[in-house]
RNA sequence: CGGGGUGUAGCGUAGUUUGGUAGCGCGCUUGGUUUGGGACCAAGAGGUCGGGAGUUCAAAUCUCCCCACCCCGACCA
């Protein structure tokens, strides 16, 4: 391909809009081009990066038995009504009407039409197990689009489903996935982690998230020093560190003024102690019901941690007006002592809370908090559990070595379904007995153009994107120093026809354009290797070649090239 | 949805406080010179100043309403 024959319109400034390097870094080599706030176009350098990443993920998919098939983006709300989801779904769902008023969705995701094909084309164990598998958009309105194709509205997504008829089955599929997702991103040369993760509202028990390290992520997690262990860190458990505090006497409870102390550092440094000494109370409304979390002041709750235990489908912070109006309770000076004197409520402690002694806690009147308070003598409470998040330095939950903390961009995540949505939809299949049973599912998403946006985040330098070769929109461009020297152009088109010949994806930037103009879009757009033919190439027959990833720049001989190139870059996937 | 911010030519911006009829750099067009890291000279084209209403002799600038986009939070298979 020649770039007189392309739209690559870079820029040379950084849009103001983009604030995400991912996302400056594809408007400005010209790949991508916003239309509206998380919706884009690809332009064609993008359009062909997306292409190599579904060719990777289709042939992992392929390999692992999956079969490619196409399901519609616009759904009939019939589907959802039966699975329940038309009303859970929320405002995140695009929905819309026909000219005769009837109800459609745009597709967040597919488990319905899957299971409604499944139902009415699969009716024995026999034909067991499908992977059945697409490569598509989805729709997601969401509240707040962001970082550019990291979070956008519409996006491209892989999303296969796993039907079996047993559970070993599944645990057979989900293996496979798991095994094919590691392919996938190897392939693409990403640093990444599998991570235990959250079924959250899909359900299921087991679940793992593929995560791109990097340091602009939005999910954070942990990982293990000393062992194997990896997990989203609202999933990490938390387990007490045995260092339990020194043993103290217990002091009689005091009442102290704390004006404007409403921050747990407030109080700490307005009373001179530890915010690992304060009780953090944080009061969620649950379903409608009151509920106070009680943490160490240096702590984090974990809400997705209190809504497991609760089990409950709400929960949000209590109106500090409420609180204030219908129970007294001061936003920044609300505790747990005599609280239930005030309120109807259930406490909740973080397993740490037990090990405080002469604790600060708010006094539930402005501008008061109690010192010396002990569990037990001074408060009660429901319940101890894991409500908090875990931190650098915490225990491992397997082996009790140190932990680790680090960004990354959730690139993929698989889950076991169980029969969630076969159960809803009665797909059901005969089993060897020739008893009828809801058929057991997994599904198993991979984000595709999220995992091009997560791969520049990761791979680039001050002078653009560095492609990993094997999802760069093309592994090698070729260009004459001087376009109008009649000598340059002439082995710049023979070696450009040698290296099509062999196989290389190759661009020729035949711009007459000075080749400092196309030296900075070439390092901007990230080609993995870069060649010049230059007075040296005319004069003794020696071609440059450049790699983006090192610097490293050498001569080869005129017809070694596109072997030396095709070894190269072999050697790189 | 709450908080904050920004909308001026394709991109980046000045001008807004203190109202006087829009400027700069890049890019684009034409001609010429140049050709190893975003060239130079000359001549040009390109703007409903996000939209609407209002105040005023006069609005990019002041007032009100709306919209879009970005950031933080909340939210999220």
């Amino acid at each position: 391909m020649r770039v007189s024959k392309m739209l690559i319109p870079t820029l040379r400034e950084v849009p103001a809009e983009a604030d995400a390097i991912s996302h400056q870094l594809l408007l400005r080599s010209g790949m991508v081009r916003k239309v509206a706030a998380g919706v884009y176009t690809l332009l064609p350098l993008g359009n062909k990066v997306v292409k190599k990443i579904e060719n990777i993920v289709r042939e992992e998919m392929n390999k692992a038995g999956g079969v490619e098939l196409q399901l519609p983006i616009i759904q009939p709300a019939e589907l959802w009504q039966e699975s329940g989801r038309w009303d859970v779904y929320g405002p995140e769902m695009y929905r819309l009407k026909d000219r005769h008023g009837r109800d459609f969705c745009l597709g967040p995701t597919h488990e319905e039409l899957i299971t409604d094909l499944f139902r009415q084309e699969v009716k024995s164990y026999r034909q067991l197990p499908l992977l059945l598998y697409q490569v598509h958009n989805k729709y997601r309105d969401e509240r707040r689009p962001r970082f550019g194709l990291l979070r956008g509205r519409e996006f491209i997504m892989k999303d296969l489903y796993s039907f079996d008829k047993d559970e070993d089955g599944l645990e057979e599929s989900y293996h496979k996935m798991y095994d094919a997702y590691n392919n996938i991103f190897s392939r693409c040369s990403l640093d990444f982690r599998a991570v235990e993760a959250d079924s959250g509202a899909i359900g299921g028990d087991v679940s793992h998230e593929f995560m791109v390290i990097a340091d602009t992520g939005e999910d954070e997690i942990t990982f293990c020093s000393g062992c194997d262990y990896a997990a989203n860190i609202d999933k990490t458990p938390c387990h007490s560190s045995g260092e339990d505090a020194a043993v103290e006497e217990e002091r009689p409870l005091e009442k102290k003024e704390t004006p404007e102390a409403r921050t747990v550092q407030d109080v700490a440094s307005y009373l001179g102690v530890d915010a690992a000494k304060v009780i953090k109370s944080l009061f969620y409304n649950a379903d409608g019901k009151l509920v106070v979390v009680l943490v160490r002041g240096d702590r984090l709750v974990n809400e997705i941690k209190v809504k497991n235990y609760l089990e409950c489908s709400m929960l949000e912070p209590a109106d500090p007006d409420e609180m204030r109006n219908k129970y007294g309770l001061p936003m920044g000076f609300a505790g747990p002592v005599h609280l239930r004197e005030k309120a109807d409520v259930t406490i909740l402690a973080d397993t740490e809370i037990d090990n405080l002694t002469n604790a600060v806690a708010g006094a539930n009147k402005n501008g008061y908090h109690f010192v010396n308070v002990n569990l037990g003598r001074d408060f009660q409470i429901d319940n101890y559990g894991d409500f908090r998040f875990a931190q650098v330095g915490d225990v491992c939950p397997c082996c009790g070595a140190p932990l680790q903390v680090q960004h990354g961009i959730e690139v993929g995540h698989i889950f076991k379904l169980g029969t969630k949505y076969s159960e809803a939809m009665e797909a059901t299949i005969i089993d060897e007995k020739g008893k009828e049973a809801p058929v057991i599912m997994g599904c198993y998403g991979i984000g595709v153009t999220r995992t091009m946006a997560a791969a520049v985040e990761q791979c680039h330098d001050q002078d653009g994107i560095i492609w990993p070769s094997a999802i760069s929109p093309f592994e090698v461009v070729i260009m004459a120093v001087n376009q109008r020297d009649e000598p340059q152009v002439n082995c710049a088109t023979e070696i450009y026809q040698q290296l099509v010949a062999a196989g290389i994806d190759v661009l020729y930037d035949d711009r007459r354009e000075r080749p400092g103009v196309k030296f900075k879009d070439a390092d901007l757009i990230g080609y993995p290797a870069r060649v010049v033919i230059g007075k040296k190439a005319i004069t003794e027959g020696l071609i440059e070649v450049k790699w983006r990833s090192t610097g490293e720049m050498s001569f080869q001989e005129k017809g070694n090239i596109a072997t030396y190139l095709k070894d190269a870059l072999a050697s790189m996937m």
